[in-house]
DNA sequence: CCTGCTTGTTAGCAAACGCTAACTCTGTAG
DNA sequence: CTACAGAGTTAGCGTTTGCTAACAAGCAGG
């Protein structure tokens, strides 16, 4: 089952808040989210029954590695997509605002051009 | 009400076929869209309710100025999303792909920040 | 006139994904 | 021990938006 934009929201979210945090719970990632506990209760429940997540007795949540590279691959491409857009001129807020959405979608191709961009021109 | 992803596709493709037919009917857009006619006679009464289009006795599908504002706003969008991919040295079919979803998601801030380097950099 | 194609509509299904209400469970404070 | 706070779950709702099945209306051919 393919990842959709919600959950590659989750995992890109409990990978964010694991780089802060030493445990990552249910009640953190709704917080973070501002979404209801209902929902990401079920939300991780689907992540985990897709294998992305495990979640311990203690309500520890913590990626699989299907589930890391999922959310390292969703993180990169908000990182380089609010750079290139702040790079244009673009305030920081809003860069990562459209980062957030637009991460979803971009392909791989896409991805990889602009990228490549940045790395090529490293100030300009 | 404001538009979400799907009106806006609608509208911007009745806005393109419109540039290539006499006239528009839901038959064409389901056509072009690979949807079923339902789900556009559907869509087509939302839209037409919310005031984006008008349909005649004959079925023919016209923008509103309404309408017509918000589908020319994405389709510049598409446009010019897919020029900038383009530019980077995305092909053809991938960039409008990208463009395609990315359109709706952008705000007015970075697509004018990317229209305006566009223009500043005319071929690089 | 009847048949049948084309077009559009109605009815109802399904999935994704947000929500609230209300319940359970656990641990700590008194 | 009791009681309450915090975290999680269950049940069920509502919206968006795709779908199929089946029906209706108009127009052309034989």
């Amino acid at each position: 089952m393919s990842l959709l934009e919600s959950g590659e929201m989750y995992l890109e979210t409990i990978l964010v808040l694991s780089q802060k945090k030493k445990a990552v719970r249910s009640i953190d990632v709704a917080e973070y989210m501002q979404f209801s506990k209902p929902s990401v209760s079920r939300a991780m429940g689907i992540l985990k029954s897709n294998g992305y997540i495990e979640i311990d007795t203690l309500g520890h949540i913590t990626l699989t590695d299907t589930g890391r590279e999922a959310a390292e691959r969703i993180y990169e491409r908000h990182r380089v997509l609010s750079e290139i857009l702040m790079r244009l001129g673009v305030d920081e807020k809003t860069a990562t605002e459209d980062a957030c959405k637009m991460e979803h979608y971009i392909s791989d191709t896409s991805f990889a051009a602009i990228k490549e961009h940045l790395r090529t021109h490293p100030m300009d």
